[in-house]
DNA sequence: ATTATGGTTAGCCATATGCCTAAGTAACAA
DNA sequence: TTGTTACTTAGGCATATGGCTAACCATAAT
């Protein structure tokens, strides 16, 4: 269960971010260029542009300059890798009992 | 659309790190002690109560204190909202093509 | 009462993050 | 060809993060 994963790393560093979750929610409706994403976001083109480098490392979207023109996509799919984690977790949390022989040495049974 | 969550920034900021997430790891499997969770780590005491701080302020950890001892244990149930932001998100993306229309007629100039 | 244990607080340090402005570059447009 | 547009790069600044040590409680344990 690979919790020293650069990618899981980048992907919820990516997602901490409520700047980051708003380029994210745009690209869903469909592709946009960087002013697009730009445009309702009240800061300066290059913090953008640092968001969306965030965005790109972890692969939740993917960008082509045609032109002048740099055109963003959404990659949803990558979302998937923490679905996984948090269904691993949730199916780990899930048989904590079968486990429980291991930790069993000075509990006492309980009625509740 | 709640992107504006501070609560979802904590949780995926705590997430976006490996040592906290094998804490969580460790907490799926049956709750623990700051000392048992900090066993495995390789890092001081201190470092592992920040890790701690971070998970429990997100709320995906709930500690009680009794003697000097402190137990931690998960609380699962708030990776829902993760999932759940997951969902709002895959769905927009399924219905995009539906706001073609609509993204045409905001494509005209407006005064904001 | 004294010591050991388990946790906590305080404070320091290096790096990362998020923001900015200013100055560049590479298409288009006129 | 000259200017405008759409990024891009460089660099600077303030705060946050993740790590440490040292010292400090507050309970056990002896």
């Amino acid at each position: 269960m690979a919790n020293h994963n650069e990618q899981l790393d980048q992907m919820f560093h990516a997602l901490s971010d409520a700047t980051r979750r708003g380029m994210v929610d745009r690209l869903c409706k469909g592709p946009a260029t960087v002013s697009e994403l730009a445009e309702p976001l009240d800061m300066a083109l290059p913090t953008v542009m640092g968001h969306l480098r965030v965005l790109e490392n972890c692969g939740l979207v993917r960008s082509t300059k045609q032109g002048r023109v740099r055109t963003c996509e959404l990659e949803p799919e990558q979302l998937t890798q923490v679905e996984i984690w948090i269904n691993e977790r949730r199916s780990l949390w899930g048989r904590r009992f079968d486990r429980l022989g291991e930790f069993l040495v000075n509990s006492e049974p309980t009625n509740e």
